[in-house]
DNA sequence: CCGGTGTCTGGGAGCGTTCACAGTAGAGAA
DNA sequence: TTCTCTACTGTGAACGCTCCCAGACACCGG
């Protein structure tokens, strides 16, 4: 029948001052707990811990934050201007390693899509408020503003791929463009194929340009002439991908094999093929890039070149985490693995 | 030569205090201004304003949260036991129109995939602390637990799809998946077929019930006879829609169509058919559901049913708004449309 | 003239943390 | 003993905002 003191205390969300009474301690003392526990004996760090227990207790980030400076969150930022990102199934698995390698860490992930410039300049003023403490950018094209504008704004921000004409250094976690294709060209090589085109990536994207360079290389090193009647670029749609291939198939209908830049072109590669009456690989032998789900989806099943996406999510995450940590800002480079199956 | 007062407050961000002196007024009459501005005069609201824009202000949303209470943030959250949901290229429309629509209030949108039990719990924790003000939630199967939990801490939170197996009533948005499922097999029998056989979707799901339902009611209409050996049950990926498919393939050898119950199943459907020398749709037409872009990619094309994923975002959000404004939970299916391609 | 009502304004209090600092106790060195 | 050093603890003052209340002022009806 008592009005019980603890209906007050159940009701409100327990806060630092209630584990300090709760341990016999004092809010000091329960803070330092909270951050390490250097300088707290053992015996009051026993009884903070099995206070917090008790009474639930769960930080309040809002008032650390405010304090802190810091917001203990990360921000996924994509600044793709169209929706081809979307439509790349690589994106799910970024976003998936990029989330969970967080995760581990306790720091949610805060997605943020700005597609038009007016949103970018909206996020761009968002993030440098201080809301996040750092950026995963993924962008591909050249000079992308908002990469810049962040890290002159102080922001740490790790960038997916290349980045291309930027004057500030970026950090950066890639995979390795040139030797996939290098890879990819060298296999088909090997099953003897000489009339070797290629659909390329935008040629505003290092993804494109890596590609094609790898490509040339390989090329040059078997002794075979340069050509560019066997080059076309696509970006990374599937649409694109048929349009480039039936330029491609018009202007040398002698080709033997075609390597495309991306999973996604490739299919669009294959129906072209398929609508010209040609088999794959009988008559042409097709080579994509990423081992998105569409190289497994298509008939036949692509051969194509893997990229470490698990690994790339991860380095990103460890990368951004140091840079915050205030170490300076790092590349790195993965390597990538040709996948056989039944396109080449 | 003077040291000027100016250089420490660029320095610092600008807070509520900055743009009171600038403007003239108080904390107070800014707080206003910055909250709707009731009670505050036409000159003061312009010299605050004014002030604001002079001083490039941005208010800081930790202090505004450490005292509403409120964060100003959504979760989207994932509680996929399997990958599978990764495969599934729904899931990108479905983010990203969330992440647009919050976008267009200004309220950020925090993704959190909660696969194990363990994860579970400490997401489930994480919100439940008030670290957002509501969730959008993805979960296909029977009674999540988190979402118990959530609703239970009184958390708003609105489902994808409909609920199965809960105790309490949740809000959510659906598309009409027994009707897309009607119209699909309606489009089969016009076509001519008579033995139609379907993979439907985990029957633990909505989606597999559902559209197992709809297949059901148009078949018994049309005075077909109800013939399990016409069912097998996939679970959502390209194996299990190829396993399923089989199966039923070596059952009904006579199979003249085949109604999937999702565009990647109906991908290893056409895979396994292909395989078994059936010419598809001239031996048997294949009907897909989703509409995603698994369904384009696949040869040949498939026809299938279009979920409205634009219009179920922006339903999701919309309702989980108007949820945190304090409304009653509430409910929402919304059409599904039939697109033809080739395969049916 | 009064009192009431409605609009507008300023400033104190407090949200739940961390931080800086002062202070205590005990061990060891001078 | 006394002084110094280290390990530990408690407390007041922020952090930047919103809430609340008191008060000023103008207007109106009686």
């Amino acid at each position: 029948m008592s009005v019980s003191p603890n209906n007050a205390t159940r009701r409100r969300r327990p806060t630092i001052h209630d584990v300090a009474r709760e341990a016999g301690v004092s809010r000091g003392t329960v803070s330092r707990v909270l951050n390490g526990g250097h300088y707290v004996s053992p015996a009051a760090a026993e009884a903070v811990n099995a206070a917090i227990r008790r009474t639930g207790y769960v930080v309040n980030r809002h008032a650390r934050s405010l304090i802190t400076g810091r917001s203990g969150s990360a921000a996924f930022l994509l600044t793709e201007p169209q929706e081809k990102f979307f439509e790349d199934p690589n994106f799910n698995v970024l976003l998936r390693g990029c989330t969970q390698a967080l995760a581990t860490h306790d720091i949610p992930l805060l997605l943020m899509i700005a597609g038009t410039r007016e949103e970018q300049r909206r996020i761009t003023r968002y993030i440098s408020a201080g809301h996040v403490d750092g950026v995963l950018l993924v962008s591909s094209h050249t000079g992308d503003p908002v990469a810049e504008a962040l890290v002159h704004a102080g922001i740490p921000v790790v960038m997916c791929g290349q980045p291309m004409g930027h004057s500030t250094r970026l950090a950066h976690v890639a995979a390795d463009d040139r030797d996939g294709a290098r890879q990819m060209v060298r296999h088909l090589l090997a099953a003897g194929r000489r009339r070797i085109g290629t659909v390329t990536g935008p040629l505003d994207t290092p993804g494109g340009v890596e590609r094609l360079a790898g490509y040339r290389e390989v090329l040059a090193d078997a002794g075979l002439p340069a050509d560019d009647s066997l080059v076309e670029a696509g970006d990374y749609s599937r649409d694109g991908g048929a349009a480039a291939a039936s330029a491609l198939l018009t202007r040398r209908p002698d080709l033997d094999a075609l390597f495309v830049a991306s999973d996604l072109m490739a299919q669009g590669a294959l129906a072209v093929l398929e609508r010209a009456g040609r088999r794959v690989p009988a008559d042409v032998a097709v080579g994509g890039f990423d081992d998105s789900t569409a190289a497994v989806g298509s008939r036949p099943a692509l051969t194509t070149i893997r990229q470490p996406w698990d690994r790339i999510s991860a380095e990103m995450v460890r990368v951004l985490l140091s840079q915050i940590g205030g170490e300076d800002s790092s590349a790195v480079i993965l390597p990538t693995e040709l996948i056989r199956r039944e396109s080449a």
